[in-house]
DNA sequence: TTCATCATCCTGTATAGACAGGTTGGCGAA
DNA sequence: TTCGCCAACCTGTCTATACAGGATGATGAA
């Protein structure tokens, strides 16, 4: 049987918009309509429209004024520190398209770096490497060098990892039990600098990011991001 | 004349549920009252109890299933991984001494920028600003970029910046609320790199914090750190 | 005993209508 | 001309109601 789910209204407006904005129909700064317009426009009750404007304000693709009307946002890539999320649901929260480049699918004896991260023994004679290239619309955004326990996930290069991410497929694998990361700006080496297509001078965003399953490093991932296209936000309210 | 603002229904119930998880009532994995329920205890419409059950989950707070329940999320932030955090405090924790060297204090007409981050309109002619250096053990380890509301603190002036950091005074003037930060890499201009001493190719850590303090921006600081003696730590446990 | 069915509870989505409060611009009075 | 008031428009919030579809457990038939 086919499974024909019907898509909400309100993530259809969504559509429209995000449509519109990737179009450069509506541009920068440029006002979209209101949510009464969009009423008259769609057919739909103001609740549904303010749903749809509200949930892309928040994803940071609109800026609204109360009394003013809808904005279209400054679309840089941002992310959430506080949640670890994965890039591609990232991407996509922003209305954009993701591509994974697997450039690197191997079984590796592990340097020192990498055994006193994922804590394995001198025991352990090969731990599991991935280096995969993610895109935004086609323009490098994140060189993600993972390495990963193999007692953990031990089919992991078996997975295909241009339909699921490390990440989407590491959950699945194992409870996520703890995360630790390190973030620091550096000028990375020139395969990186390559993969991500940096600029002379332009350094990246390193974010140094181990997780723990069942009380044992799970995964130790180095994830750089172009300086110029990648922003990390966060905050809190007392 | 007090000015009492109303705090929103939704935002009052998603406060009650952060408080029950907070304070270890509802622990990970445990079912959260219904919506229904939410409804027959607060004498709310459904609608509003949605709301912040569904934000709360995009928050990642709460995991809801149709036809289930709505349940504790598995991730809770052991230590906020980008709290607000006292550079003078931080390098005496590290026992090791800490100079702070006030380059600019003044009053200055904003640019767009800096009135777009404290929320100014047209009608506050100036705001504060100060450069200050701060040394680890006379290594520079940050340039403070600050911009400050003089309605929040009026005599941002007249403090000396080298027995007290900013956030020292500003968090005795006024009260925090609300903090944003944005984290990028950058290649900084030829006086931030002077004043840090980067080599160079050298890039820098750049935090952008804009703190909120009586529900208005209270200051907005570009805060600088050598990429090579810097880093940002975080994490969470389950 | 086993299996299908159904009532029940839950979330997801959607509507129409309502009031509050911020912003803007125009109109009229001083 | 300038100032103040007000209407128009916009977003923010809230209610009452409705229907759908998933999940679960009890009931009853084979």
């Amino acid at each position: 049987m086919t499974c024909t789910k019907a898509v909400p209204l309100y993530v259809q407006l969504k559509e429209h918009v995000l449509q519109n904005i990737r179009s450069g129909e509506w541009r920068s700064g440029e006002r979209v309509p209101s949510e009464h317009e969009l009423v008259r426009k769609f057919k739909v009750s103001r609740m549904t429209a303010n749903r749809a404007l509200r949930e892309l304000m928040r994803s940071g693709v609109l800026a609204r004024i109360a009394g003013v009307g809808t904005f279209v946002g400054d679309l840089k890539a941002a992310a959430h520190p506080l949640q670890i999320r994965n890039i591609a649901q990232e991407i996509r929260d922003r209305g954009h398209r993701h591509r994974a480049l697997p450039v690197t699918l191997e079984r590796i004896c592990p340097d020192a770096t990498v055994r006193s991260r994922l804590g394995v023994a001198a025991q352990a004679l090969h731990v599991f490497h991935s280096l995969i290239v993610h895109f935004e619309n086609d323009v490098a955004l994140q060189v993600e060098d993972r390495f990963v326990n193999p007692l953990i996930a031990p089919d992991y290069l078996a997975a295909d990892f241009t339909a699921l991410t490390p990440y989407e497929y590491l959950m699945e694998v194992a409870p996520l039990q703890r995360v630790e990361h390190v973030v620091r700006a550096v000028q990375p080496d020139a395969r990186i600098r390559g993969l991500l297509k940096l600029r002379p001078r332009e350094p990246a965003l390193l974010i140094e990011r181990v997780t723990w399953s069942r009380a044992v490093p799970a995964s130790f991932a180095l994830l750089y991001h172009p300086g110029s296209r990648f922003e990390l936000r966060g905050g809190f309210e007392a």
